[in-house]
RNA sequence: GCCGGGAUGGCGGAAUGGUUUACGCGUUCGACUUAAGAUCGAAUGCCCGCAAGGGCGUGUGGGUUCGAGUCCCACUCCCGGCACCA
């Protein structure tokens, strides 16, 4: 007969399966349960190497085997196609981007074909494809909507070589991910996804997933979540303390409103008097109005700092426009200029806004002026504040509210920016009666106002501004390895006051200490903590032990103990020490290390931003019937390298009309991470061809969520967790069903060169997938990967030349075998069933059992035994049929032409899965261990209806040799395993 | 430092507390061949022994058990995540 001539095969199965369709899947078939399949959709980098193999063809073969089994399985595929590669590729050898990236996208097509691999091809994406991004836009600018996207200055990795911007996770040991270049920091206005306000919800929803420990713990290690207690600390010295407090609220306020009683009682504690009026006409509070109120009734002189929360703000400034001398101004979410981050307008409120203020008057009425906006805040532009800040002449303060728009009870950042209070974050607030000094970050906000204030707060402000700008030329990795002795400055002229002894404690500013951790602040406790020793020991600082270790020697960093050894909590143990002091002394808090996500890129192969900045309405979304806002063609791809993406180069693309205004208004120039593109491909795979919807509901809910997700381990803490905050994010709004996108997740290994190192061209050990194919065919390729390693474990598997010919020689021998299939004979006692029928049942047993639980290679074992009995006994052409359907999902190709070569007109791949019989699982004979003592002797054949007794004594007599002068104690026997005789003296 | 995972022949790896090393590779011997390759058959954990047989073997040390790769305790090393995160 003929041989196994692999080219001819695999070129005739793979055009037979395309023109009958085989593998498109219908969104629902009648008796027929779904099962979504996914596994990561690659970069068309334009050529696959063999770890696309082992992504793509390996659970091929879980695909196939569950449509033989009953499941109507959707397996599809895309590319992530948007990037940098695309735009490097246009600037070094002049392509068009686009055109490199389709081009490349045709030429991958034609090489997965070769794969064999059954995708559905009708459901094809590409995050390039105007179609596609449609929606990417579309549900950007939901989140905008909704408040979780936001722009934002921060302080961004920026690599100088790619000129972008990174986020955290593209930053490796301190460079770019992509190029190895120092990254710098770089304060820049971005685009940012609140990720933070999942931060609860990303880990506490991990346990509801059928997850690997390992990813969830990664996961939960990057959220960084950690629960403590935030503790104020009052200051005293030179910070004001004669000021008096003229409180002004809001819009529909009153005294008793948001944080307001909460921080009269804490001025007042402090010994201020404080002053809240009820203004009048608060639904549709006029300003000006509001302060000749205020000049009638209320003290107003050089020592008053007036506080104004939202538009009462407003009215502060209008007091001062009016003549009135304070000694400070604190702007609290305010002020905005009559418009809302949503688009609505207030009209009732914009006459005494709009007007425009005499910005001179007011900044000579006022020593200092603090604008402080809510980095969060959903209603008021950040932009507002800034603008504002410059035109007053004013210090610009980042805050945090603890509800958007400092509309909490408590707001600490108010209260701390009116001097008396620095808030710290900690996690042993058993160790108070420890904190013998306080650490603020160079970021700190209050050094930021100290050393800007007019007032004189601290005594060697030239020495503090000196150190806080040497700290923010470092970038974080720069300040870690560039130093290893700890440094800081006191600030001198203040001091801080411990709430539980009520000494009076030094302040620094130090490095060592992060701003974006906690509150950027901390107490400082040398005894317990080795950084706080560290610096201690340097500056010479108290060090107090508050904890009973017995191992404390004098000045040495003690660590952690147990019990609480000191004053009023003597003898308390540490946990119950930290609940009362937290309780006492400020209020359990968690901070997460988790930061939101950066999502604008100064590139431009990307999705653009769709939204429009207006000198009068701000940043506006486009419409929807505007979308998709298709990316422009230019000539030149470099950025242009101040920052902005080579899209604001297309000078006549940028110039819009407001959609709100119609005015005139420029495009947003950045484009989204790529990230943002793959967020949500798995939910288009469901609906590929949608025009009026990213998916159709139904569709969505007849796929989602994945029932099985196959990927890569470095999308562990990046993709993983960007997407699954995508998914709740449009599940809060109401355009999912899931609350999370994969069921059960794996990850896949990496294989190495035949060298055990990574596959790399300047090492020379990397395998051409397609040399091989063409020499030893797709199915030996994909099974030998199959073959390697259990594919449900993170591991290395180097490629072994060798060992592909293993898998080559096993279907050369099924090959083979057709030839000698021998004649089914009926037994003629008609009950035992013969060796081989029990093995084959055994193996359609365990191969089942061994894809679902992804181990490939124990099923691939498992064919190999019963080929190599099958070779030595023979087997019958009914057996040989039966190993043919469980070879087809692993060799697709071979097994279907054997099968038609068998006489069957249609398809193996659309044969039923082989069912076992569990009567001929069991063997009628079994040979089992002899052990004396535990240690195996001998073996003994038995049938499998013997009586244990008789086991026992044939064991005795088998082990006799071992058993001479002992004597026998026990005999344990387990059925169809060993027999093990206890004997001793 | 904290958290997670792991360590089994020459190699990749198997193994519900029950014959350690299935399956494949490699190696050795044999058959076929002028020869090589391919193919087929046999052997293959280590040590001692002509053999029968014996001893030792799943990173190290202990424990539980009739019996431990598997369970418990301590440690070593490797891989992954986080990390001046208070």
């Amino acid at each position: 007969m003929k041989s196994y001539d692999h080219k001819r095969i695999e070129r005739k199965w793979q055009a037979r399966w395309k023109k009958s369709k085989l593998y498109k899947t219908a969104d629902t078939v009648k008796g027929k349960k779904n099962y979504y399949l996914l596994t990561e959709f690659p970069y068309p980098s334009g050529n696959l190497h063999v770890g696309h193999w082992y992504a793509f063809s390996v659970p091929d073969i879980l695909a196939r085997a569950l449509r033989m089994q009953g499941k109507n399985v959707m397996y599809p595929f895309g590319f992530d196609a948007f990037g940098l590669p695309a735009e490097n590729a246009a600037i070094k050898n002049k392509l068009n981007p686009r055109k490199w990236t389709l081009g490349n996208i045709k030429y991958m097509k034609k090489q997965i074909t070769s794969m064999g691999a059954s995708f559905d091809w009708s459901r094809e994406l590409a995050t390039c494809d105007p179609e596609y991004y449609k929606w990417t836009q579309w549900q950007f600018l939901q989140f905008f909507k909704a408040g979780l996207a936001y722009r934002k200055e921060t302080a961004v990795n920026w690599c100088p070589s790619c000129k972008t911007v990174l986020a955290n996770e593209q930053v490796v040991d301190g460079k770019c991910e992509r190029c190895g270049t120092e990254v710098i920091q770089k304060q820049m206005l971005q685009w940012n996804l609140k990720i933070t306000d999942y931060a609860d919800r990303l880990i506490d929803d991990l346990s509801t997933l059928d997850w690997p420990e390992q990813i969830k713990e990664s996961q939960k290690n990057w959220i960084g979540r950690s629960e403590g207690a935030e503790i104020d600390f009052r200051l005293t010295g030179n910070v004001g303390d004669d000021s008096r407090y003229l409180i002004l609220h809001g819009r529909e306020g009153k005294p008793t409103s948001v944080f307001i009683p909460w921080l009269k009682e804490e001025l007042e504690k402090a010994g201020h008097e404080v002053e809240v009026p009820q203004l009048p006409n608060t639904n549709e509070p006029n300003a000006y109005e509001q302060a000749e109120y205020i000049l009638k009734n209320c003290t107003v002189d050089e020592k008053t700092v007036v506080i104004g929360h939202s538009i009462g703000g407003v009215t502060a400034l209008r007091l001062l426009e009016k003549g009135a001398k304070v000694r400070r101004v604190i702007l609290v979410a305010t002020p905005y200029s009559g418009r809302f981050l949503d688009g609505k307008k207030r009209p009732s409120v914009t006459d005494s806004v709009k007007k425009g203020f005499d910005f001179e008057t007011i900044r000579n009425n006022t020593k200092s002026i603090i604008v402080m906006p809510d980095v969060k805040d959903d209603r008021v532009p950040f932009s507002d504040a800034e603008s504002y800040a410059q035109k007053l002449a004013g210090m610009l303060v980042h805050g945090r509210g603890e509800e958007k728009h400092f509309m909490g009870k408590i707001e600490p950042d108010v209260l701390m920016c009116l001097c008396p209070t620095i808030r710290v974050f900690t996690t042993r607030a058993d160790t108070l009666f420890g904190a013998t000094y306080m650490v603020l970050s160079p970021e700190h906000p209050w050094v930021r106002l100290a050393i800007d204030d007019d007032h004189k707060v601290l005594e060697n402000k030239d020495e503090v501004k000196e150190y806080v700008t040497a700290a923010n030329k470092k970038t974080e990795l720069e300040r870690l390895t560039e130093q290893k002795e700890k440094t800081g400055v006191r600030l001198k002229g203040v001091e801080g006051v411990n709430p539980a002894t009520g000494e009076k404690i030094p302040i620094f500013v130090a490095d060592y200490v992060l701003a974006h951790y906690g509150t950027g602040a901390i107490m400082a406790v040398p005894a317990h903590d080795e950084r706080d020793f560290a610096f201690a020991k340097k500056f010479e600082l108290p060090i107090r032990d508050v904890i009973s270790t017995g191992k404390m020697e004098s000045g040495v960093f003690a660590g952690e103990g147990v019990l609480v050894n000191s004053g009023a909590f003597n003898g308390l143990k540490s946990i119950e020490a930290k609940s009362t002091l937290t309780d006492k002394f400020g209020r359990s808090k968690i901070t997460y290390k988790l930061r939101d996500w950066i999502v604008s890129r100064q590139r431009y192969w990307g999705v653009p931003i769709p939204i429009v900045h207006c000198e009068r309405c701000g940043d506006v979304a486009i419409p929807d019937p505007q979308l998709p806002v298709t990316l422009p063609e230019i000539k030149d791809y470099l950025p242009t390298g101040d920052g902005k993406s080579p899209l604001a180069k297309a000078k006549k693309w940028v110039k819009v009309k407001c959609p709100q205004c119609k005015g005139t208004a420029e495009r947003e120039t950045d484009t989204l991470d790529t990230f943002v593109d793959s967020s949500w491909y798995f939910l288009r795979y469901a609906d590929t061809i949608n025009k009026k919807k990213f998916a159709d509901m139904k569709k969505m809910d007849a796929w989602m969520p994945v029932d099985l997700y196959s990927g890569g381990a470095e999308h562990t803490t990046m993709h993983l967790l960007y997407s699954r905050f995508w998914q709740k994010a449009l599940y809060d709004l109401k355009l999912v069903k899931d609350s999370e996108p994969y069921t059960r997740r794996m990850n896949r290994s990496i294989i190495l060169g035949p060298d055990g190192q990574k596959m790399s061209k300047s090492r020379g050990n990397v395998i051409d997938p397609d040399a091989v194919v063409a020499k030893l065919g797709a199915d030996t390729v994909r099974m030998y990967l199959a073959f390697i390693g259990p594919y449900n474990e993170v591991s290395n598997y180097p490629w072994n030349p060798d060992g592909v010919v293993g898998i080559r020689r096993f279907l050369e021998r099924v090959w083979r075998l057709r030839d000698r299939l021998t004649i089914s004979v009926k037994k003629s006692d008609g009950h035992t069933i013969s060796n081989i029928e029990r093995m084959l049942h055994v193996t359609i047993k365990k191969v089942g059992d061994d894809i679902t639980a992804l181990k490939f290679n124990t099923a691939i074992a498992q064919m190999m035994s019963f080929m190599n009995e099958a070779e030595s006994k023979g087997i019958t052409k009914a057996q040989y049929e039966t190993l043919l359907r469980l070879l087809a999902p692993f060799a697709p190709h071979i097994a279907d032409e054997l099968w038609s070569m068998m006489g069957h007109k249609k398809s193996v791949h659309i044969e039923k899965w082989p069912a076992f019989d569990p009567h001929k699982l069991a063997s009628s004979s079994f040979t089992i261990a002899v052990q004396v003592n535990g240690k195996t002797r001998t073996q003994i054949t038995i049938p499998a209806a013997v009586k244990e007794d008789a086991v026992k004594e044939q064991a005795e007599t088998a082990a006799g040799k071992w058993l001479e002068g002992k004597a026998i104690k026990k005999i344990i026997y387990v059925p169809g395993r060993i027999v093990n005789i206890v004997a001793g003296e």
